[in-house]
DNA sequence: TTCAACAAAAGTGTTGACACTTTTTCGTCG
DNA sequence: CGACGAAAAAGTGTCAACACTTTTGTTGAA
């Protein structure tokens, strides 16, 4: 078992519980017991105190001192507010990138998107994250990436997006890319706000087709 | 030793070892040794572990797999990247703050602005945290008041903001809180943003006035 | 003198045991 | 029969010891 290791337990125990996250095996809002997962993956229950610290920085698990460590419940409500807040830093995260790409770079990005639009295999989210990557802010990379897009893909492993979003946001970030090209910045990240207030407002009516249903999840606190 | 605590062990080896960082015992850059600590606050070496975990959470100290931890080495070009994403977060966060709160809370906080203002003992800070309690967005709040600002207080403990700007800082809170009281969310927003890229643009300056020493400092990386 | 290999030291990663807190269960009293 | 309280169970917090990795310091040869 301990042969050699580059990546720390932790790092590994890190990766193995957000696995279970995302299929699901310990539900949204489910228990998190250390002991049970130290056992299953073989480890002391250290790594795994670690990691679940880890995880809690990441906001994707909430606990308090001796209770028990739960999944975040990601109401709609929470991606709400997620959303709100990615349109702030994704506009800013599209400018920057816009005003700091070099020709190449943007050429290559142009190009990748065009060979994913006929591939057909390449997921919408690279293009921000390429994005992201471009901004040359490593905090908002960061951000968007390592945080918020795992909570992201926690709440779509659970309630898939709208269906009919996956062609309109082709077509929505052709333009963002178009906009880039012609280094409007402005352009850019108003395109980007936009691009996500939609998905926004779409969460918004799922919210109000659900109005009967725990009106009182409204009133969680994500802790930090 | 162990009477009685409510909080945890390590949230005040957490807040200790923070005092140290922000009273510059322990340098920008410098090391943080676990075991130094827990001799220090008469603890065992584990809750230090985990503290400095999540002081590396919250990007304050970095470090590798079998490497010393460091303290995070704030540099006006992390700064600059700190204030292009409280631009945007910042702006998000009256923008809803604007729409969301209620005519009472508004006048409140017009009130104890104006109480500061006469007083003269209101950090500047405090406005910024009372908009993003009001933006009635937990997940901006923490971002900005749990994660930023211990930045931003860390960075300004060593190098003060400059003397001039205290006194522009107030004029342009002052037109941020009329926006508010008007309801207008865009301008609102704009004026946020605006008085945020005024702090960078003096980064930038400080930047440029200092380019002959330590050009490879851009070059830092920041764990996540 | 300089460089490489080896040995010692310092520091981090991991573990299992123990202490404390919370929750559950069960018995007793009203 | 229901409510209150104590004991047991489950689970988290803390600790000290051990294993592993990195760094430092020394020795030897080219």
């Amino acid at each position: 078992m301990a042969v050699k290791q580059q990546r720390t337990l932790v790092d590994q125990v890190f990766e193995k519980i957000f696995d279970l996250l995302v299929r699901g095996e310990i539900p949204l809002g489910g228990v998190v017991n250390e002991a049970a997962l130290a056992e299953r993956f073989q480890v002391s229950r250290g790594p795994v105190r670690e990691a679940v610290k880890h995880l809690q920085g990441r906001a994707l698990v909430v606990k308090e001192p001796y209770l028990k460590a739960r999944v975040v419940d990601l109401s709609v409500v929470d991606m709400i507010q997620i959303f709100q807040l990615r349109e702030a830093v994704e506009g800013m995260s599209v400018r920057l990138a816009t005003q700091n790409m070099s020709n190449e770079g943007l050429d290559r990005l142009l190009s990748d998107f065009s060979d994913a639009l006929e591939n057909q295999d390449g997921p919408a989210l690279d293009v921000h994250v390429r994005i992201a990557e471009a901004s040359g802010n490593s905090r908002i990379r960061s951000l968007l990436c390592d945080e918020l897009y795992y909570l992201l893909r926690l709440y779509r492993a659970r309630s898939g997006d709208a269906p009919g979003r996956r062609q309109n946001a082709f077509s929505e970030h052709w333009q963002i890319l178009r906009a880039m090209k012609a280094r409007d910045a402005d352009l850019a990240e108003s395109l980007m706000r936009a691009h996500i207030a939609r998905a926004t407002s779409a969460l918004h009516d799922l919210l109000e087709s659900r109005d009967e249903d725990g009106a009182d999840q409204s009133e969680k606190r994500n802790a930090g």
